[in-house]
DNA sequence: ACCAAGTGCGCC
DNA sequence: AGGGCGCACTTGGT
């Protein structure tokens, strides 16, 4: 082929820059790439450098010979400075590319990366987050058609290794594809009148599965109301063939009686499957529309079936944080990518602002119609996978993560008091304090002739510091105040960095607890926060709005005072004493740790008697800090340098004592190991096991997977290969404590939240003995472990969270 | 006006 | 080369 062969180059921006053709067998698959890198072009090859190892790794794990793939590009040419090319260049390529894949014969496209997409399907999106893994037939001319999967350029799994797994699915669903998937019908009928919708809820009462969802005014389950109510059916049509029904019952017949009395029943039928997504939110809703504290007898929830195949985090959806922003356990995303379907999608927002007699109904039920439907396939779906690939997946899910999010479901629903008289007076306070700092540091600014300053803005204060010529590497609170102790600082560069940093500490206080709290309480004062089963990585319980789970301990004793006991009440909070190194002792079977446990030993006080060499009556406070220290960074995986650079070298050096060198460090992380020779067995193993594996496995039959082994990341799952495991045991031991006892506990007695090992509970001031002894049987013995390490946990009481007492209780 | 990314910091 | 999170604020882009 030659520059002539190709009408579009006239045209392109990219004309003359060096080219690189495609290559690779005719008559089968072809992937293509978004254009010629500098490795590439030197080659002459495309694929050939990082990015394309990977994706011939990936090739290979699926089976696939590399060798036998059509490799080519959207662009052909090489762009300067790897630029990604532009809208312009990749429309002259188009014709050439189409043309080359009818000449190559291909009978399937994979892409990679957002290039390519637009090129070959831009009717499919143009997000890549949003369109990988759809499934379509493109048009090469006019009466050739190829199936054609999209997928994350091999480049963002360099980037972020986790988007691997959907690079691997998308691969897998072009071998084993050649057309979009094909889906049964899906009727919805949206119930006319009382007759009609007595009518349907009959007939989809003699399945044994059905879907339930509700449509919504809002989140609330307190203040906000049922839109509509949509139940979704499998059935067998006419011809034999599975069809989908969804049923929606509209707003205007949800509150008749004789409706909701028909629902209650349908139900209450024993024999039913009911499939939820996101099962907490719809059952809590369903608890307060039936006034009774509904369960469904037989249930699943395929969000969370979906989380114990993909443990993958789920980000919220107001903020963005550094986890990525893919999201993958919504239902619209999974129908998506398994079922080829466009993103469908309603907006809310445009909904609520339209006037009531103005607005979509009927776009709204198609939409819920829908959720109905996918959500009934989906379960379908995920139970298959999750047998095939391990049977305790299913159990997992139904028989804890399932009931644990409907206990926390109705926990979340009473809320926890807090006193809003105390925080508006610490929000005066504190606004006060704050204006008296600000005015601190405008004076110094002014006086260098910064006329507007705030100190929010992290440039401001750079500039700020490069006028009194204070240089520090970063403006974190820990590197500032080492640099301040490394230089000469003169008494006004001290006090602009103290300023600075009592700013940053008073103004997240006041905004991010004071002002925070104060925003999401409910009128009877109470907040309800949204604990999410789905939300991390290890199983623990993530929380937002607000996140409980965050509230300052140290000098937020402040904030922890907000949080209170209704009257006659008091707050109870159960406390696991170092769960996660009797989890590790657990796991490893050491034989040291756990007699140290079992004889009630304090275990950071015989550490430190082995790591100073002295008996443990002789170890001093600082000692046992140090010690604990490093128990601690081995269940995270710290190194030596980490240990020697941490902060908590500042509060050695407050004590009187001296830091760690490297060397020293080092030899301290070998004293550990060696007088715990048990443990570090078991940490050689789970990091030659992981490797080996691609995953790790809790009693629970939680996995932690690591499908994509690389020289950069190994370092870091083996890390999680050590953690994970003792961070989610640790975590469902106390997750599984929350809602056995949430179920347990007598009438007068709640749960009100959990900060990952305690859980806070409110009880009479009357209280009886016996209901706490039956709360740390449930914590540490009625356990899902046999365990010869004895769990502890640490009882403390108050009228408010900020001022808790230790009970004295075994 | 709304967004995504970056920075910084609260907890276990 | 420190495991797991959520939230507020600024800034630069659209």
């Amino acid at each position: 082929m030659t520059l002539e062969g190709y009408p579009g180059c006239e045209k392109c921006p990219l004309a003359g820059q060096p080219m690189v053709f495609g290559k690779g067998p005719s008559g089968g698959i072809a992937i293509v790439g978004e254009a010629p890198g500098t490795v590439e072009v030197a080659k002459k090859e495309p694929f050939v450098g990082l990015s394309g190892k990977l994706l011939r790794e990936t090739l290979n794990s699926a089976g696939v010979d590399p060798g036998a793939i059509y490799i080519t590009n959207a662009v052909l040419c090489h762009p300067d400075k790897n630029e990604a090319p532009s809208k312009t260049a990749i429309q002259c390529c188009r014709a050439r590319l189409l043309s080359e894949l009818k000449s190559q014969k291909v009978q399937k496209v994979l892409s990679v990366g957002a290039i390519p997409l637009s090129a070959l399907a831009p009717e499919v999106g143009t997000a890549i987050t949003k369109t990988h893994g759809i499934g379509t037939m493109i048009n090469l001319d006019s009466e050739t058609q190829v199936y054609y999967v999209p997928t994350y350029h091999p480049a963002a799994i360099i980037r972020d290794p986790d988007l691997f797994r959907d690079l691997a699915r998308d691969v897998i669903k072009l071998l084993t594809h050649d057309s979009p998937v094909d889906l049964p019908d899906c009727l919805t009928i949206v119930c006319r009148d009382v007759p009609d919708t007595l009518y349907w809820l009959d007939v989809i009462s003699k399945a044994s599965r059905l879907s339930c969802d509700l449509e919504t005014t809002g989140l609330s389950a307190q203040s906000d109301r049922i839109l509509s109510l949509g139940f979704g059916a499998l059935t067998i049509g006419e011809e034999g063939d599975t069809e989908g029904l969804s049923v929606i019952v509209p707003r205007n017949l949800v509150y008749i009686d004789e409706v909701r009395e028909a629902v209650r029943r349908l139900l209450h039928i024993p024999e039913i499957k009911w499939v939820y997504h996101n099962s907490k939110f719809d059952v809590i809703f369903l608890q307060q529309y039936l006034q009774e504290r509904y369960r469904p007898a037989i249930m699943t929830d395929t969000m969370l079936l979906q989380y114990a195949q993909d443990e993958r985090g789920s980000d919220t959806e107001s903020t963005s944080n550094d986890r990525g922003s893919y999201r993958v356990h919504g239902l619209k995303d999974q129908a998506r990518m398994r079922f080829d379907i466009p993103d469908y999608h309603f907006d809310f927002k445009i909904f609520y602002a339209t006037p009531e007699e103005e607005r979509d109904w009927e776009s709204l039920y198609t939409y819920h119609g829908k959720d109905c439907f996918f959500t009934l396939l989906l379960c379908d779906e995920l139970e298959k996978e999750l047998d095939d690939e391990s049977p305790k997946l299913r159990q997992l899910t139904e028989g804890f993560l399932v009931p644990g999010a409907l206990a926390l479901g109705e926990i979340e629903f009473a809320g926890t008091k807090i006193d809003i008289e105390y925080l508006k007076k610490l929000r005066t306070q504190t606004e006060e304090e704050l204006l008296f700092v600000e005015t601190q540091l405008r004076t110094v600014a002014q006086k260098y002739g910064i006329e507007k300053f705030n100190p929010a803005s992290p440039l401001q204060v750079k500039e700020l510091f490069t006028a009194i010529k204070f240089f520090a590497p970063s403006s974190e609170r820990e590197v500032m105040l080492m640099t301040l102790k490394k230089t000469k600082a003169t008494a006004e560069v001290e006090s602009v960095v103290k300023y600075i940093l009592e700013f940053r500490q008073k103004s997240k206080v006041l905004s991010t607890y004071i002002e925070g709290l104060l925003k999401r309480a409910d009128s009877n004062g109470r907040v309800h926060p949204d604990f999410w089963v789905h939300g991390t990585a290890t199983g623990r319980l993530s929380c937002h709005d607000p996140n409980l789970q965050n509230i300052p301990t140290l000098m937020g004793q402040l904030i922890r005072d907000a949080f209170i006991a209704d009257e006659g009440r008091l707050l109870l909070e159960a406390d696991f004493s170092q769960l996660e190194l009797r989890i590790a002792a657990w796991y490893s079977g050491d034989q040291e740790m756990i007699s140290a446990y079992q004889n009630n030993e304090d275990l950071h006080k015989k550490v430190a008697a082995a790591m100073f060499k002295k008996p443990v009556e002789e170890v001093t406070h600082l000692e046992r800090y140090m010690a604990k220290y490093v128990d601690f960074g081995i269940i995270y995986g710290r190194g030596a340098k980490s240990l020697s650079e941490g902060w908590e070298m500042e509060y050695v050096v407050e004590q009187g004592g001296k830091p760690w060198t490297l060397h020293e460090a080092e030899v301290f992380l070998k004293k550990f190991l060696d007088s715990f020779p048990g443990l570090r067995d078991w940490i050689s193993y789970q990091q030659k096991q992981v490797v080996k594996d691609k995953y790790i496995e809790t009693p629970m039959g939680r996995r932690r997977r690591f499908p994509l082994l690389t020289n950069q990341n190994i370092g870091n799952v083996q890390r999680q290969a050590v953690n994970a495991p003792v961070q989610s045991l640790a975590s469902d031991l106390c997750f599984g404590a929350l809602w056995r006892l949430h179920d347990l506990l007598p009438e007068g007695y709640n749960i009100r939240f959990t900060v990952h090992d305690s859980i806070m509970f409110e009880i009479p001031e009357n209280y009886d003995p016996e209901v706490l002894e039956m709360i740390a049987f449930e914590m540490t013995q009625n356990i899902p472990i046999d365990s010869v390490v004895p769990f502890q946990v640490d009882m403390k009481i108050g009228k408010r969270w900020g001022q808790m007492e230790k009970l004295k209780h075994e």
